[in-house]
DNA sequence: GTCTATATAGGGATAGAC
DNA sequence: GTCTATCCCTATATAGAC
């Protein structure tokens, strides 16, 4: 190994050009990001950027989501699956926490899911959204669930997450995001409503 | 009044219009809805449609989200308000199931609101979701719950109703929908968890 | 690898004939 | 009122200099 590769490796700035992208993509979505306000945010002319992504603003929007559904894999789905001292699912709702910042940022495969993209990114979005709701589920069988309940649980849980982030943005109000959570947290805990 | 004026109004012409708007618009989101992909829907020329909105697709996206106002005013809300015979509530998740096609056709303002278009219809976006709420939460104070139960309740059901969609469509399957729907139902039903 | 043209298509919007 | 033709701008994408 050479002394200090302390100048960025190729896939780390790569990464960050992604996470750049993402935030185009998460604010004005798949049609309405731009190559203009994409070379403004990474601050890359369009050669570069042609470079980067031989095929251009499709291949931009197919790693992003590839990055973010690598993010969920290990911050989120695989805590769950894990469960390491049953934990799983606490981590899951910090880690959504701080990755949608209580509500102030809205999740990119939603918003793909809503427009026109959809039908282009289909199996990304499809597979997001039921990687989660499996894992999850998976982890509230674990804490005594029914095999029918768990799944109902999970996409609801889901399905609360997704509902509050729209609601965050519409009136611009991470408060609607904060209780949501809260409330979705306490579904977790009581096993079910035995009397 | 003259005998028979079987050619359409002025005013239904213009809302048969907007209600082909409405769908590009639910399909294509702000800027996604081009005004080819709208010459196509509404099979008028673009001289036409400037011709009925001098301020271009703004205008139009304005009379979209104005005429679902309308409707909801007239469908939900003001169900919710009266609550004639206590079957507001049942009035609303009736309605509710109808206009979004039990999860098949998303939600024009929670896609507006996803997207950067929020921003430009702030005020209408917002307004849609507060008056259901507060319509809803009405509604429940009468159903016996507390005032601050009754505002949480409708949150929370508002925000299942806006995950339920994105889910439905994510999936592409009205299941997640119609299960987030009868659940929703339950849970106006049960007064508290008092045992 | 990054930039500055440039190419080509489509965007929204307008003018004017009918 | 509706169309066609056209305006100007921005879109994505490419070429080629450095």
């Amino acid at each position: 190994m050479p002394a200090k590769p302390r100048p960025k490796t190729k896939d780390a700035a790569r990464g960050d050009v992604i996470a750049k992208l993402s935030e185009v993509f998460r604010a004005h979505g798949y049609e309405g990001a731009s190559l203009s306000l994409i070379t403004e945010a990474t601050g890359l002319g369009k050669g570069s950027l042609y470079n980067l992504f031989p095929r251009g603003k499709e291949q931009m929007a197919e790693e992003v989501l590839a990055h973010i559904d690598g993010w969920f894999e290990r911050e989120v789905f695989a805590p769950l699956r894990d469960d390491s001292g049953g934990e799983g699912i606490a981590r899951m709702f910090d880690a959504v926490d701080r990755y949608f910042e209580s509500g102030g940022r809205v999740c990119i495969v939603g918003v793909f899911a809503l427009g026109a993209a959809r039908d282009h990114f289909a199996k990304a979005v499809r597979g997001y959204f039921t990687a989660w709701e499996a894992a999850l589920a998976l982890a509230l069988r674990r804490r005594g669930f029914s095999a029918a309940e768990a799944k109902q649980r999970a996409e609801d849980i889901v399905l609360g997450i997704q509902g509050a982030l729209v609601l965050a943005r519409a009136n611009d109000d991470r408060g609607v995001f904060r209780r949501a959570m809260k409330r979705l947290r306490g579904t977790v805990a009581r096993q079910a409503d035995a009397c």
